[in-house]
Order: C-alpha cells, then structure tokens, then sequence
DNA sequence: TGGGTCTTCAAACGTATGTTTCAAACAGAC
DNA sequence: GTCTGTTTGAAACATACGTTTGAAGACCCA
C-alpha cells in the first residue's frame, strides 16, 4: 500500500512533467517535489531516470498493447480471410487508443504527447526499450498496413507510413496546444476524438494519393530545365 | 576576419550538434569543442545560450524567408488574379526549401531537422523568437492556402495543415535516419527532392480529402452503440 | 514484544552545466 | 612604436543535476 502509493505518485507526476516540458528538461526534484515525495525514492524504486521513463511508457504501452491485439484479432475475424481494408486497421488503432481506460480526462493528449516525445527526442535508450518491448503489435500493424496498400510498391508504402506516423505523433503531442489556440482563433471546443476523426480520413487519402509520378511540380524552373 | 571566422566556427558547429542532439542535450562545451573555439566566445559573440540556439536559426531562415517570398511572388504574378492551386502552392514551398544554397551537402537535412525540432522541443523563447520574426511569409503561406482550399471549412483547414506541418516537419526532421533504414531494408538510395516529390502528393491528397462524415468508423462498437 | 525487512528521509557526493572574470594577445590608426 | 579597442584564453563562479549514503522510521510476522 505504502510501496505502491509512493510508485504510484511518481509515475503520475513524472508522466505528466514529461509529457509538459520532455525528458531532459524535467529532473528528479520537479518530478518528486511535484508527488510530495523523497529524492531518493525515485533511484530506490526505480533505479535510476532512464528506468523510470521506461515505466512511464510500460504503465500505459503495455495494456494499450493488449488493447491493440484483441482489436486486431476482432477485425481480422470479421474480415474472415480477407484482408482488412486501410480504413478499418486505421479505426482499429485509433479506437484502441481513444478508448483505453483513463487515469483522468487528460490520459489520452498525454499519452499521445509522451508517443510523439519517444518518437522526435533523440533518447536512444527509450527507442531501445519500446522496439524490444512492443515490436511485435508494431509489426503487425505494419503487416495489415502492408495487405491493405497492395497497389503500392514497398517504397512508396515505406515513405508514406513514414508520412502518416508524422502527422499523428506530432499532431498528437501538441494537441493540446494546438486546441488552445483553435479555441481562441475560432471559439471552437475540440475533443481527441474529433482530432481523430479528421486524422483518420486525411491519413487514408494520403496514403491512397495517385502516383507521384502523376503529379510533378507545376510549370516552374525546375521542371522545364 | 579573424572574428567572422569564430562566429561561423560556432554557428556552424552548433547547427550540427543541435541538429543531432537538441538543444538542450547539446552544451556549450560540446560546441566550443567542435568549433575549436575558447568556451568563452559564445557568451562573448552571442550573449547566452538561448541567443546562440535564435543566431543559428536566423542564419538559414531569414535568406530563406527571402526565397519564398519571392518564389510567391513569382507564382501569384504567373498566375495573374487568380489564387494559386494547392499544388502550386506546395510546391513553391518545397522548391524554395530545396534550392536553398547549401552549405554543404547535408544542409537540407539539417535546416529540416532544425525546424522539425524548433516545432517539438518545447523551447518557449525558441517559439517566441520565430513568432516574431517570421511572422509575415508563414502568415502568406497560411493566405495562399486557404485561398487554394476554399471548399474547407476553417475548423478543417485548421487541422488539415496541423497534419500537413507534422507530416512534413517529422519527415524532414529524422530523413536522414530514415532514408538510413529503407537503404538497409530495401537497397533504396532516396534524395531529399525525392522524399519532397513523394511527400506533396500525399499532402495534397490529405488536404482533399473527403469530408470527414464520408467516412466514418466501419461497422464497429463505437458507431453501431 | 521483538527482530528483520522494506521504505523514507536529510544530507552529501561528484559531475556537468551556463556564465563571468580578468589578464594576455592581437588588430589597426596615428 | 605606442596607444585603443577588440578578441581570445585559462580559470573560476554559482548552480543544478542524477545518484549514493547511512541513519531513522514504518511495517509485518513470529
């Protein structure tokens, strides 16, 4: 109770700093004097600060990777056979994520904000931990992603899956921000879940987009030399 | 001479390391050192820290500025009264970016990768500084294309460019790595101008997409509730 | 109640950071 | 050649960091 007490006040204050301000700009003293808790209980219970990021992730990535597999079990039995369509194993991702259960009515901006964090802040370490801990629901999305684009030839997948990852991770980790400022420019209220909602469609387009080839730069300098 | 000499040293070799490690992970020991230049100079030359990380972002951003105004200018002018395509506009952008002159050959990734980590790293007087300086050509760039989406609602466009600006900034910011890993996967060599070309198709097929109602979640537990 | 383990605490450790100091070296003008 | 202002240099500054220490406290089962 007390052990898991203290755990607890860490991981919730340390996920929080770090999704606010990254990892390198939030120290053991912000993160324990923010759980009204000891310096030293960071190293006893986790061992050190890399540690304790890594707990940080595994807290939300390990059940939200559960989450993952069944909804990917669920669509692949309702495809029986056939393989999923692109929208479907987008919705299958982006619902695992909105519909995990919550620790309070920010969980999913942070959760979304400490994804993007992992994936644009050069920590080798954490890159490390996630590839062995969570290859393999990773690898089986890239695998539907792949059976639901075979028209693309594997360069093209790659560079527009590289496309779609930067626009949600970075969408995702500032939405917050992003909005705030929609709420001041426009007086418009916007939940996750609209963002999602408009994500999903843009993705889908953009990954289903016609050939490079047959839209080249317009009459320019380039071009006609 | 002998000064313009120091301060290049630095600009340059603080671009490099801030383009690999951020700023804050990046010290100012590590950049004199690279720079073979007294760990004094920076405060002499530029001030602090924070006015060195502003120095070395005016460096490549004002000359660029400059470019794409004029490479708006040229595009409103071809195409007299009427606004400018989506395309057009994209491309203007993504050409005034890659006919940058260079410093050397991994200049693009690197001016990329300083914007992309100018939009993540949450450095408020990095955000400042840029909001006041560069205002007017993002302003424009915002003009245009809105002008070239006018079937979108703002609330659409708001959030189509939040996924266009991530896209892109995520992209840019770790093609290196990226282009890395698909030389290993797959044999592929891959230009800066050929993730550009690969990467405005995508974007412009996300910007028109259909409306987001046209496509909802599929038959699922959310939709069907 | 006592003994052993787990947990907390205040304090200190060593290291690294951004910044400042002030004397030495240098430049160009007279 | 000397003087003036600019630039470099080695050293130190104060502060903040992650981590370790060892004693005090809390807890639980015999």
């Amino acid at each position: 109770m007390a052990q898991s007490d203290t755990v607890d006040r860490i991981l919730d204050a340390a996920e929080e700093l770090f999704a606010e301000r990254g990892f390198s700009e939030t120290s053991l003293r912000m993160i324990t004097s923010k759980a009204k808790v000891n310096l030293a209980a960071v190293n006893y219970h986790f061992g050190s600060k890399n540690a304790l990021i890594h707990a940080v992730f595994a807290r939300f990535l390990t059940p939200f990777s559960a989450t993952l597999e069944t909804a990917f079990d669920d669509l692949e039995e309702r495809c029986d056979g056939n393989p999923p369509t692109l929208n479907q194993t987008l919705w299958a991702l982006t619902e695992s994520a909105i519909r995990m259960p919550q620790r309070n009515e920010r969980g999913i901006s942070i959760f979304m904000r400490l994804l993007g964090l992992a994936y644009t802040q050069s920590q080798g370490h954490l890159r490390k931990f996630l590839e062995q801990e969570y290859s393999q629901p990773f690898g089986r999305f890239m695998r539907l992603l792949k059976e639901a684009t075979p028209e693309l030839t594997a360069v093209d997948r790659y560079w527009r899956i590289q496309f779609m990852l930067g626009a949600t991770a970075f969408t995702m980790s500032s939405s917050d921000a992003l909005r705030d400022i929609l709420q001041n420019k426009l007086g418009v209220e916007t939940s996750v879940q609209e963002i999602a909602a408009r994500l999903v469609p843009f993705l889908a387009a953009g990954m289903q987009a016609p050939d490079k080839l047959l839209t080249p730069p317009p009459e320019s300098k380039v071009s006609v030399a």
